[in-house]
DNA sequence: CGTAAGTTTCACAAAATACTGAAACTTCAG
DNA sequence: CTGAAGTTTCAGTATTTTGTGAAACTTACG
């Protein structure tokens, strides 16, 4: 493991363990991190058993986790002429990682909860008064604010960096 | 549990479940993720027992959850007086809820990370080309983002939510 | 075909996380 | 003080999540 490696690679190395811990406060699994943070840095795409060397993990980790950011429309697979192997590149352009990661938490994370939100709300919509109708009115008010967060994100999504990082230097002043 | 509840305690209940096991799959665990549902939906701020009757948990578990939430600063504690217990409400305006939680997740997510990327960046300054200079660019290219878009966060975090109301509106039409 | 290279699956094991319940601690009123 | 009411801690347990390794499966070339 530590044998005459370049400079950048001892800092690369930290890298990838510590974004790793990272991720797991994120809710993401480590090793998934892991994975992640090493094909950012990875200045050519890397096989699966490249992956498991670096990590000191087992192959069915390795192709869980490489498969999981496939997934994640993070990592892409590549296949090399001549070689039946798979290699794995992640996507490096922050810009793009940023809108990737939106649309996917969007996805799984918001839009179910706006699905219960309503659902809820729909229930209790004949609330006249009282407690009934305050929990009505606090679905309502999640469900119109996550909405419009979906719309933001929607637009965010759907700008080139440029115009985004535009429109926010307006924002800041 | 199910004696006579009127109808938007049905409601009620199948929030505070699936909001627990939505909660799961943003990294947040389960019970915290229910307490809060269940407080934000409280008519009343709820005292410890409340909590562990309705959900059905222990002692231990309310109470690691619910100062959890306070340390959050989505849930506060009351006192009522001539009335020694303590009493948790949570926090219902969902634009507060909104800058709290974007305000805990930069200090506990965000900042980290960037902490970590500048140092790699400062570690690999010095390679002039190849696989280390890219490596450094990288570092440097995260970090930029999320630097830039924790001052996006401070500016709409200081923002009312009219005025953001507002801006977002702009960008939207 | 046959077989070697590569990928995928999955039962089981290990590790991390969350929960319980009871004891220890704190606070306050009498 | 003393003890009732309430809060906090924590060792042990249960549950969930991750990871392993080997077998099953797929593919393509000779």
């Amino acid at each position: 493991m530590s044998e005459e490696l370049p400079e950048w690679e001892i800092a690369r190395e930290e890298f990838v363990v510590q974004w790793g811990s990272l991720g797991t406060q994120w809710g993401i699994n480590r090793t998934m991190a892991q994975i992640h943070a090493l094909l950012m840095t990875a200045p050519e795409p890397m096989c699966t058993d490249e992956v498991m060397a670096r990590l000191e993990i087992s192959r069915g980790n390795a192709h869980t986790n490489l498969k999981d950011l496939v997934g994640w429309n993070l990592v892409r697979i590549i296949t090399k002429k001549g070689d039946r192997k798979e290699y794995f590149e992640a996507e490096k352009d922050v810009w793009k990682i940023f809108i990737t990661i939106s649309k996917e938490r969007k996805r799984r994370e918001i839009e179910p909860a706006i699905h219960l939100l309503r659902d809820c709300a729909a229930r209790t919509k004949d609330e006249a008064a009282g407690p009934g109708k305050d929990f009505h009115q606090q679905m309502q008010d999640l469900d119109e604010f996550l909405s419009f967060g979906v719309k933001v994100a929607d637009t965010v999504i759907s700008m080139k960096h440029a115009s985004a990082l535009q429109w926010a230097m307006r924002l800041l002043g």
